[in-house]
DNA sequence: GTCTATAATTAGATAGAC
DNA sequence: GTCTATCTAATTATAGAC
């Protein structure tokens, strides 16, 4: 049952991506190195050169693994709520949402980093993960309950995106300038039900 | 009326801020280095430490220079709005804040960036620039308006903020992902009126 | 697969010419 | 006040030992 159980390999390159997702996301792309993500895998620089050809290859890594999380534990509520009437499942898909980006702050951070500039990796995250999302969220999510008009649709989804996320994605401030702290499992459901509540009245 | 009508001295280092207050919030604080800031501000690095004796010196005035035209911004609008009724001045001064946010995305690219990790910036950020603002919105802003339990009043700041920046701060991304720019005046206006209504119904 | 050593580039800070 | 030149340290990527 030591570290033998397990495959050595897939358990470093797991570490890796795992260190690399927590560090673009604080960082920044080129905030973050190599050599401080291997350091924080427990690893050296040479083997994530080794596991990945460019940085910009465990980036995508690092993205893949993110929304990867993100897209399992959505589709996964959403299935259970299939049943509802389409403002309850859009109010617990919202909820949902806040105790992901809770739970993932990497998420929000990694985004608000990308989204910034116009560059590869922007084109290539929203080509191949946001489009998906946002075309989920049009079709079943908020985007059809709180509205009418079709046009305030990429309003809507950046409002919700907004307001769920970055108080999760601002902890360290939040606590020094609010004095809560939004990672304790209470505050986490009264900012899901204030904004489940609010953008599904 | 040519460049010798001012002073070039403070020319020169007001163009360094400026660039400075860009590329931090595109790049990230350890992203953007300072000879590109230099090279955007048109002239070279050492420049840059002859008007400012470190990196983390230019930042602070870059955060200073933001928040600065923020305060100044929301105060002027905040004294039109002296005899509107609460809920009226509530809703424009959301609204002016959405404005601020879209003719100015460094600031949310700013804050999303430092909030994120427990450093010396992030707390001379909160100490210096963030509690003011955030006692106004308590005591004369959304805060009284939308909620009466004090207890929710981190929660209400940073939904406003998220919902109303986030748009703005990953342009590139949202006309990407969804087809709309919104940098538009009428996107903006539009965005406006949606947190505006969302917050204060 | 994992590591050390190193090459080539770039970082922030300093020194000094003008 | 503005610039060029340079120091030291840190960056990504590569080469090769084991």
């Amino acid at each position: 049952m030591a570290d033998a159980a397990q495959p050595v390999a897939a358990t470093r390159r797991e570490r890796i991506v795992e260190a690399a997702l927590e560090a673009f996301a604080e960082k920044g792309y080129r905030g973050a190195s190599t050599r401080e993500i291997a350091e924080r895998a427990g690893t050296n620089q040479g083997l994530i050169t080794y596991h990945f050809p460019s940085k910009e290859e465990l980036w995508r890594a690092a993205a893949d693994r993110i929304m990867g999380r993100l897209g399992t534990r959505l589709e996964r509520r959403l299935d259970t709520l299939r049943t509802e009437e389409p403002r309850v499942r859009a109010r617990e898909a919202i909820r949902e949402f806040v105790r992901f980006s809770a739970a993932h702050p990497e998420l929000f951070r990694l985004m608000a980093d990308e989204g910034k500039n116009t560059d590869d990796r922007m084109r290539w995250l929203v080509d191949t993960h946001l489009k998906p999302r946002y075309e989920r969220f049009a079709q079943s999510g908020v985007g059809r309950v709180t509205e009418i008009d079709e046009s305030l649709l990429p309003h809507a989804y950046y409002v919700m995106a907004g307001a769920a996320s970055l108080i999760f994605a601002v902890a360290p401030e939040c606590r020094r300038l609010t004095g809560l702290d939004p990672e304790t499992a209470e505050a986490v459901e009264t900012h899901a039900e204030f904004v489940a509540r609010l953008l599904v009245p």
